[in-house]
DNA sequence: CCAGTGATGTCATTGTGTGACATCAGTATA
DNA sequence: TATACTGATGTCACACAATGACATCACTGG
């Protein structure tokens, strides 16, 4: 055995969503966090830079996620296409399992706005991923933001419906239907 | 004359705007801008609730000059060309004199990740405004959104390319480009 | 002339985040 | 086997952001 209890990093996630859930965002501590996993502040600031990031560092592999599946959807796919492909490409974070989780770290972000930043900026840094590779496609340089941007758009648009109460259809077809109303909106 | 200097409010927006370029974000501390502006950094957090806040408060009345012009756009309009409306009306902010302003504005928020985390939930909490706007003028529930979503993003990069460098087109051009850009992405 | 108002200042406190250094079990190396 | 090394954690000290409680005092209206 180990001089440490294993596993750490995710001893701070539980702990932090469960204080979060309990008490809210703000009236937790860091502190109070590092106590319930066993540790201690300055280590709680050595696994995330943030009290906010505990929350949030699944992202990294999502966007590869989404960046692979771009990058190896069909070369005569259009730019569209290729976006469509990487949203649904998601869909394999978004199991039916994950959903209670899901819900419940989607309504302690929502309850609070320093955490809403992160993840807008979190969703920021994907569609410049997705742009840039998009770019490495052929795209011309601002349609590949503006696709990127609107895709990440459909996107959170569709997991707040997939993760919401009342809805009950599965992810990619959400991502399907939103990306068609899209369309509609957008033509003349 | 009173008891203190006049215009409290932009003697900090102006000090911290300095500080900013001059020495960066992080390095500039509260009391820094406070004391360049001749006042205490109590004083600060009165009149702003963040450090980062004090480049952010024109945005309520961007937001509502966008708003009005979304209202007022004719009843038979669809919800793209009222969208386009509102896009536009938002030029008033964006006059040539202020490109300067504007610049240095944009650079400093750019250079730092929780400028933009600050920005995105601007333009989120924008979107949302335009949305509601939307839905009172009758608009589906989700078209509304996807549409200001879709609309904040077309925002967003025209203002990046009339505030570049390089680009010499007037913003309300460049908003048109780029919605039409978007149609011809979205259109299979 | 006086009571009240409001913008500002002073002081104290909590929490976040970080640098510097200590500890010490396990591992590699002589 | 002895010794040095590594790396995860802890301890301590500190700067800064943010906020509550209370003090100050020019100005205003009666």
């Amino acid at each position: 055995m180990g001089r440490w209890e294993p596993d750490a990093e995710s001893r701070f996630r539980a702990a932090a969503l469960e204080l979060f859930g309990e008490i809210g965002y703000e009236q937790t501590t860091v502190a109070a966090i590092a106590e319930r996993a066993g540790l201690t502040s300055r280590t709680f600031f050595r696994y995330f830079t943030d009290k906010r990031e505990v929350l949030f560092n699944g992202s990294e592999r999502l966007q590869q996620i989404m960046v692979n599946a771009l990058t190896q959807a069909p070369s005569d796919a259009s730019v569209a296409e290729a976006i469509e492909a990487a949203l649904i490409s998601a869909g394999s974070f978004f199991e039916e399992a994950l959903r209670p989780f899901a819900r419940l770290r989607s309504s302690v972000i929502l309850a609070n706005t320093e955490l809403r930043e992160r993840e807008l900026i979190k969703m920021a840094t994907l569609a410049s991923a997705l742009a840039q590779a998009l770019r490495a496609r052929g795209a011309d340089e601002s349609d590949a933001s503006l696709a990127a941007e609107a895709g990440i758009v459909v996107f959170r648009i569709a997991f707040l419906q997939w993760v919401s109460e009342s809805e009950q259809g599965d992810y990619a077809q959400i991502v399907k239907d939103s990306l068609a109303r899209l369309r509609v909106l957008t033509a003349r």
